[in-house]
DNA sequence: TTGTAGGCGTTATCAC
DNA sequence: GTGATAACGCCTACAA
């Protein structure tokens, strides 16, 4: 690593003192346009930036952003996190991304960090700010001690989360509208006159998936349609995950009673889990949509050009991923005030769904 | 944000001098056993972390990495950067992660950045080093001040690139085998009596794509037989463009005079692309691997979801996040030498080639 | 083994 | 409009 250029440097080769390089640097008016000129015109010359510890030393911050999420390799969390970085660094701000891998237990690190462990590496680097995407946040019960981590970060340094609102928890929220979308798909699969439908995928326990499931069964029985809770299969929300709640449901047509009770039509969590389940239709001989329909609430890329083009939600993630960002700088400038968004999913209707 | 406690204080609440509080927290050995066990336990009991400032002044290091890259949505990247966050945190680096978006041009962001800013932003971030995944370094034709750009940063601080060594490029390189798994594909295409095989999806004038066709045809002339060129169509990453260059490949069977010249077999060159041109062939009633079997060059998560399962090459990419890492850290560590990586990717046969 | 003191490169507060 | 100078929090000779 060469040595760096110095501010006193500049100063020397400028004939002006370090404060005034330091005004032109962070443009303060009282400057005269000449030596302005000059001054930038060394800086400019020797390729010079100021020292970002030296700076963090007097104003206590980086300039870096934290965002913490559970798998990059999902592509909810890619999408949202994409627009993050971008909108971050049109505000100056780099992002540091730390992936927790909570994903179904299993995948956790070697060193077996908690998300808690992530919190604290965070603050540690001195972040300016956090966002959390989806992750334990989106438990159920979360153990106090966690909300506890959270408040105190919170207390530190600005934290946003998109996802539902905690109680207790005095962090920022970004929160989706998780009901309506579903709500869409639901009305769409009885208008085409579906009379059993399910659900699939999504992990219990999960905020996520409990409020759609919720919806899910809010519009049917607003519509006086009840649903068999043999009919809700959760699981995850990964392809295999799609693959195995739909074996299952499969399974029930094994049983004679309930030879005829298979859902025609069912909401899947996401696109992925959506694929599964067609994957596991195929394995059987059956066919979507002529067998069973499939919508799913998290549109995917590319889930336009599967085999059958898939119908789903468009959850807006670069809108939600920009909001984000601009409330976690509003927080970082000291603003109290939570952005109110406006976050509408689309129904995107294609094939699986049969219409 | 409020004001950490900082080592002085600890001093004195451990009725040391700073000195020995530091040495403590650089496990210096030179520190009697009680002390060192007082002073951690003031540390611990104020929950102390050196200021990141103070320590980068004087030793010039972040503990932070940049990752660089052109879209962290496409599956690849996003599986090897997964890999690379998570062994450089176990490293005790945290990660920088730029998303390009030098992606068919148009997704340039608005302040229209060029890779090279991004390069000079992660400098300024003070970063212990950078890693390069794909993008612009990828091209047939570098512009001599994009490589003059590579250099002069590389002179800063460690550079790895994961990708295709470049000829007067100074960095360090962990380079992809990028012919063997083709060549792999197309014996396998062979034995499967499969005469007439073609190559879509890759940017032309991009050297993973450019390699592999070479070997393609390399590996197809090697075995007498010969490619038509109007069999390889090249395009872009992604499942739209397998989606027209499957198109492209069809519309031929229009010509009276090659009608029955459409390949039987075509290599993809990533499961993105495998999916988008068997949804072209859905489009027009052709089967897949009935009419046209398909093997991709790039395994992406739950391709073997899919309908058909796709076959492709898994390339490893855990392996190859590791081993970058490793590279960049030995770099940061003032190792010079380049760490000899074994990338062989592996041949994954499932249904989408007919076997 | 322990403590003292100088310096790292900025910004901010004063004088001028 | 400009220039000294004191922080900022840590590390590392150097002294003891």
């Amino acid at each position: 690593m060469k040595s760096k250029i110095t501010i006193s440097e500049i100063a020397q080769k400028s004939g002006v003192s370090v404060s005034t390089v330091s005004r032109v640097l962070n443009n303060s008016p009282s400057v005269s346009p000449k030596k302005r000129e000059k001054i930038q015109r060394i800086i400019d010359e020797y390729n010079y930036t100021p020292s970002v510890f030296a700076r963090g030393m007097v104003n206590h911050t980086t300039r870096n952003i934290a965002v913490i999420l559970p798998d990059i390799t999902n592509p909810y969390f890619a999408s949202l996190f994409q627009q993050v970085e971008r909108f971050a660094l049109q505000h100056q701000y780099a992002t540091l991304m730390f992936n927790t891998m909570f994903v179904r237990g299993e995948q956790r690190p070697a060193e077996e960090l908690t998300e808690a462990d992530y919190y604290k590496i965070a603050l540690e680097k001195q972040v300016d700010g956090v966002l959390i995407l989806g992750g334990s946040m989106d438990k159920e019960d979360i153990p106090d001690e966690f909300l506890k981590a959270l408040n105190q970060m919170h207390r530190q340094v600005p934290v946003v989360i998109v996802g539902s609102r905690v109680d207790g928890c005095d962090c920022l929220f970004v929160e989706r509208n998780l009901k309506q979308g579903v709500t869409a798909i639901v009305h769409h699969f009885v208008a085409l006159n579906h009379e059993r439908i399910g659900f699939i995928g999504g992990e219990p326990g999960i905020r996520v998936t409990s409020a759609r499931v919720e919806a899910f069964q809010q519009a049917l029985s607003a519509l006086g349609k009840r649903v068999d809770p043999r009919h809700v299969v959760l699981s995850d929300y990964y392809a295999q995950d799609g693959y195995s709640a739909m074996n299952q449901l499969l399974d029930m047509a094994g049983d004679a009673d309930s030879n005829s009770q298979l859902p025609t039509a069912v909401v899947a969590i996401n696109d992925m889990v959506a694929l599964g389940a067609i994957r596991a239709m195929k394995d059987r001989g059956l066919q979507c949509p002529e067998h069973m329909a499939i919508a799913s609430c998290d549109q995917f890329p590319s889930g336009e050009y599967s085999v059958p083009r898939l119908t789903s939600l468009d959850q807006h993630n670069e809108y939600l991923g920009r909001m984000a960002v601009l409330q976690l700088i509003s927080a970082i400038n000291g603003s109290e005030e939570e952005i109110s968004i406006n976050h509408t999913p689309e129904l995107m209707i294609r094939e699986s769904c049969g219409a």
